[in-house]
Formats: structure tokens, C-alpha cells, sequence
RNA sequence: GCGAUCGUAGCUCAGUUGGUUAGAGCGCCGGCUUGUGGUGCCGGAGGUCGGGGGUUCGAGACCCCUCGAUCGCCCCA
């Protein structure tokens, strides 16, 4: 590579081969969950004005003072490409008229930006899942929403993580008790680490989930969200525990578990990799990989009427390193012509059969011995090797149909399939009756017979 | 924004206390062998050792800066 070459920019990534498979089955999956849950699909810009981020988000957050990728255009507006979901499709509910809707379910993925020091399980372009319900204040919205994200979680055979559920309370019991842990955590200012007296100012919530040591004696006596609930907030984190126990899904209460951003009020979740579990292993220190919450808040600081909305959002790179390495797979048929002449006839096999809906592949280049090489490595279940023959005075085409045995066993159903499918492409276009065609066949074709083909 | 480790061919890595034309395996290209084929053998292309500066008779190795990667802190998905 020249040093002229530019390079990809910091903390984006350029993703091949078995992560790119990893990558689009956790889309793909989402996307079949997203219907079974009938949330509907919607397409958002990836960038928006910037206040839409700084109103929602608090001007003061980690991710709107330093995070942004903000810039401005040609025209002078502040622009920010998207650092997170909720905010633009909270924006676009109230620009579009989506009322009329509500309660509206909506899903979407995409890339969104964010300048922060890249690591393991996060970049600066980084690719998020996420679903909404807008405009439900009904604990049964956040049910829903949350058996979708455990059966999405299953369905990619995501095993030993766990939701840890807690409520942050309505609008009052959350200044009141954020109130109380300012007083608690004041008083021993001084014992507290940097971290966490800086906190103190921003966000005195996080000090409950400080990792450092000197913070923990603190922790336990810290005052608790359930003594300053309203009884509303109180039945309302019942009615979201209840249904998620009728439901099956399984959680755990996580006193200390909070939001970083504003907007969030009563429900608040993560799913988070048990102990010791091989997804704790596999994701190093960020160790949520789904989170989200209830966010009644937002709408009104975007300007809109009081409307009660729930969401999660979940890293996709995060994700795919949890579902296990998914190997590109071998196309179903390898077609081998030995010598250029018949890349023709190759060709036309191909076309036939991918209108079978049979996956295949065509190698064509270098020597035969090479062509069956690389053939061989792409590890296809049935190989078509065209093999020109000449006997005396006439030129006929052998075609032999070899199934793979390196993976026998792998293909072993699929073989059947595979083989009905070119027999059908053979039968149809020679007119024919039927056609004998057993692993490991010759069929010779005539000259005439091959023109018949390509016709 | 802070800290630690690292950066040699397309990939994975060797490269001894600084000492001649920088190596291997895999991959790629070509040839031979074999001849219903996945093997073996031979050959070739490909590196200003991330970039810049410095120390030295001499730097891939040492020092500084810078860029990038990795893993933590902060924050967060």
C-alpha cells in the first residue's frame, strides 16, 4: 500500500467475510422479530438540525458538550450527524403528524456518530437496532417492548445475560430523590474520587454506579429510588414487573441502574452479561448491550404536546460478537468449465439455474487444475465440471455433476435439492422426459445438443 | 479528555546486547508433476520495517513528536 493511499478515519471500520455475515444476521433478525412484535419499519435522516439533539438530550450530557460530530452547511445551519434514535424519530413524530397514529410502534437501524475514544465494542461510526412505542403511558407499552427485546436476544442465541429493571419514577419522585443523593453525597464530598464529586455538579445519579473504590462504602447506604416513589410511580413499576413475569421474561431489580441523558422518567433497563458468562468475556468493559427506557419527558423539550414514549436501542457491533462465528457459506453449485471455449455454456448454466434459485458460482480463470482448486476451496456442495472431449472424429461435452465430499455431511440434505434443480434445468431445456442423474454422473451431451442449450 | 500496550510483505508473525543485499508460513501469479483432479516440487511478484525528526561510524531495533490499532478510565449501545 503507498502512504498515499488515505486510510479509513479513526473508529470506522470496513467490515468483511464472517463479521459482515455476523453483522447482517443480527439485521435480519431484528427485522423478522420487529414483525412478529408488528412494529412498523421507518427510514430517518442521518443528520438533523443540532438542536434537535442539544434540547433532547440536555445541553450538559457527555454526548451533546462532546460527542458531536456537529458542522455547519453551506446555508449556516448547525448540523449534527446522529449520535443516538430517539431524538430524530421524536422529531420527525411531531414534524410528520404522527399523532394521528398513536400509540405508534417503530423500528429502524442504522449508523449513527458519536467522537468518543474508540474500543472494544464501540466506534465512532457505530450501528444501532432500536424500537419505540410513542404516545402509550401504559405500563403494558414497556412490556411489550421489553418481551421484544428478550425474544430478539433468544432468537440470536444470545445466552447468559439478563435484564436488570429498575424505575426512575415520575417527574417529582426523580427531583426529589436525585435531591436526596446530592445531600447524602455532599456530606462526604471529600472521601468521594474525582470522578464522582465531579458528578456530584452533572449527574449525581451515575455516583451509584462508580467503579472506583473509594466510592463504594457510600453506596450502600445511598438514598433509595422506592422511598421517594409516588404511589402512581409505584403501581406503574409493578404493572411493567408483573407483565414481565406473565410474559417469562426473566429480570433482576437494579437499584443503581440509571440513564445518563435528561429525558428518561419510570423505567429504565439494560441487558447486561452475566458474570463470568462467555458474553461477559466477549464484550470487555461495555457491558450493555441493550439498553433503554421511558422517555415521557422529551417530547415537551422539543417543543411538542406531553407525550409518554418507551424505547431501547441496542449496538449491533456489540451484538454481533455475541451470536458466534457464522461462516460464510459455500455456494450450492461450483461450475467448472476446463477451457475458455465453454465459458459460454457455463454461462448459460448458471443463468438457468440461479433462476432455479440455486446459488452458484463460476470459475474461470487460470488453468483447469487452478479453477478446480479454487472451486474446491469455495467448498460448494456439488461441483459441474464441463469437460471437453474429443473421440475420433467428433467433439462431445461431458458434464459431471461430483458432489463435495469435504463436507458431506454438511450438505447432505441440500445434495437432493441441488441435484432436482439441475436435473430440471437439463430436462426442461433438452426436452427430455428425465433424466438420470446420480452423484458423481456423466452426462455426454452431443454438439447439437449443447446448441439446444444455449438457445 | 486521561492512562497502558503495540505498529516489520495482502494476512499471521520471526528478526538475538544497534552491525553486511530484511526473513518464514499462508495467500497471489507462473511453470512442472499428477491426470477425474483438493497433493507435491520449482520459480516469481510484493516491504523506503506506520509517518517525521534525532542520537550513532552505523537504527527495524535507542530517544522525541505524530498518526493509527488494541485494552482500560470518563461517558455510553
Amino acid at each position: 500500500m503507498s502512504k498515499n493511499t488515505p486510510k479509513a478515519i479513526r473508529g470506522t471500520q470496513d467490515i468483511f467475510g464472517a463479521d459482515a455475515e455476523d453483522f447482517a444476521f443480527v439485521v435480519e433478525t431484528f427485522e423478522r422479530v420487529r414483525r412478529l412484535f408488528r412494529f412498523r419499519r421507518i427510514e430517518m435522516p442521518v443528520f438533523e438540525k443540532t438542536e434537535v439533539f442539544a434540547r433532547s438530550l440536555g445541553e450538559t450530557t457527555d454526548v451533546v458538550s462532546k460527542e458531536m460530530y456537529s458542522f455547519e452547511d453551506r446555508g449556516g445551519d448547525s448540523l449534527t450527524l446522529r449520535p443516538e434514535f430517539t431524538a430524530g424519530i421524536a422529531r420527525a413524530f411531531l414534524t410528520n403528524g404522527w399523532q394521528q397514529h398513536a400509540p405508534l410502534k417503530v423500528a429502524t437501524h442504522g449508523p449513527l456518530f458519536r467522537y468518543e475514544r474508540p474500543q472494544k465494542g464501540r466506534y465512532r461510526q457505530f450501528h444501532q437496532i432500536d424500537a419505540e412505542i410513542i404516545g402509550a403511558a401504559e405500563p403494558q407499552a414497556d412490556v411489550e417492548l421489553l418481551c421484544m427485546a428478550d425474544q430478539l436476544l433468544k432468537e440470536l442465541g444470545i445466552k447468559g445475560v439478563t435484564l436488570h429493571l429498575n424505575t426512575l419514577g415520575d417527574g417529582s419522585s426523580r427531583e426529589a430523590w436525585r435531591a436526596a443523593l446530592v445531600d447524602y453525597f455532599s456530606a462526604v464530598k471529600g472521601d468521594l474520587s474525582e470522578d464522582s464529586q465531579e458528578r456530584l455538579e452533572k449527574n449525581p445519579l451515575r455516583i451509584l454506579d462508580s467503579k472506583d473504590r473509594r466510592d463504594k462504602p457510600f453506596l450502600a447506604d445511598a438514598p433509595k429510588i422506592d422511598d421517594f416513589l409516588s404511589d402512581e410511580a409505584r403501581a406503574f413499576f409493578k404493572a411493567v414487573t408483573d407483565g414481565l413475569d406473565a410474559a417469562g421474561v426473566k429480570w433482576k431489580r437494579a437499584e443503581a441502574l440509571v440513564r445518563g441523558l435528561d429525558y428518561y422518567r419510570h423505567t429504565a433497563f439494560e441487558f447486561i452479561p452475566d458474570e463470568g458468562s462467555a458474553a461477559a468475556d466477549a464484550l470487555g468493559s461495555q457491558s450493555t448491550i441493550l439498553g433503554g427506557g421511558r422517555y415521557d419527558g422529551l417530547m415537551e423539550s422539543l417543543g411538542g404536546p406531553a407525550t409518554p414514549a418507551v424505547g431501547w436501542a441496542a449496538g449491533i457491533e456489540r451484538l454481533a460478537m455475541l451470536v458466534g462465528e457464522r461462516e460464510e457459506a459455500g455456494p450450492a453449485i461450483a461450475i467448472v468449465p476446463e477451457v475458455d471455449d465453454d465459458f459460454g455454456l457455463a454461462t448459460l448454466l448458471s443463468a438457468a439455474l440461479r433462476r432455479q434459485a440455486l446459488n452458484t458460482e463460476v470459475f474461470a480463470t487460470g488453468s483447469a487444475r487452478k479453477r478446480f482448486g479454487k472451486a474446491m476451496k469455495a467448498l460448494p456442495a456439488v461441483f459441474i465440471i464441463i469437460n471437453r472431449q474429443k473421440v475420433v472424429n467428433s467433439e462431445y461435452f461431458e458434464i459431471l455433476t461430483k458432489p463435495n465430499d469435504r463436507r458431506g455431511a454438511l450438505h447432505e440434505v441440500l445434495r437432493d435439492e441441488i441435484l432436482d434443480g439441475i436435473r430440471t434445468v437439463f430436462t426442461e431445456r433438452l426436452k427430455v422426459s428425465s433424466m438420470n442423474m446420480p452423484y458423481g454422473s456423466i452426462i455426454q451431451l452431443k454438439p447439437e445438443e449443447v446448441l439446444v442449450l444455449t438457445k
